[in-house]
DNA sequence: CAGGATCCAAAAGGATACTG
DNA sequence: CAGTATCCTTTTGGATCCTG
């Protein structure tokens, strides 16, 4: 049973703030600086951020790219094209949440500001 | 960011061993006994099983009926329907995890025996 | 700026025994 | 049979400080 697909895949994505990172990193231009996650997800601590960051990388959702030219350091994280696939699973979510009523006075608009997801309004496989 | 319908979906299906109740209770034939589940589930206990159960009574997902006729007493659990339209999302994450290489042999299979989930073969929204 | 190191608190979940 | 109660281990993540 553990080493389902499935659970291999709800191991890296059903833990604490990775879907947040994801919906930030969906949200912008493509490309966010550690600090700047930081302050987006503004309750999580520099240790977790790192860590999911670095499960999300190990699983091919993002990508780090340091520019080679600034001093200091600065890295820019973005989704890979798996990720962005994956922020369609994520509107799957939220449609049954809507549906099935898991939901509050912002998610229910069509297009949620904080989640940045807009809701999929047929029943096909929009690639929104 | 937390009161989003999105997290508050991920706080009751995220958790270790919800998916595999409910997929256990969609292979079936609909119903299960609380000791068959926990068969099946040969590595979960008895506390965690209660606990599971309790909560995706509380969201709606799953029902919990007393077979009023029996000594000792006899509880099926099934899906319902929000349960049972849930069963699409996991197909999904199971579509995705197949396409990025989240992959076993068993998983690789079209319809995986052990998981239950028929992997979804169009890119529409097969309701399987 | 982008993290690593250390320490600590809370929570989740397992083992086992017991009960109506 | 269908759980509950108790205890305990593991995991998770937060707080804080530090560094190349």
């Amino acid at each position: 049973m553990k080493d389902c697909t499935l659970y291999k895949t709800m191991d890296i994505i059903g833990k604490r703030w990775t879907l947040c990172i994801l919906l930030e990193l969906h949200k912008g231009n493509g490309k966010k600086h550690f600090n700047e996650l930081k302050y987006m997800l503004h309750s999580i601590t520099p240790k977790t951020l790192s860590t999911r960051l670095k499960e999300l990388q190990d699983h091919g959702l993002i990508k780090r790219d340091v520019e080679s030219d600034s001093t200091p350091v600065r890295c820019n994280y973005s989704l890979t094209e798996s990720g962005e696939e994956f922020i369609e699973i994520i509107s799957h979510i939220k449609k049954w949440g809507l549906k099935w009523k898991f939901e509050n006075e912002i998610c229910s608009e069509s297009d949620c500001q904080k989640c940045g997801i807009r809701q999929i309004s047929d029943p096909q496989c929009s690639t929104q």
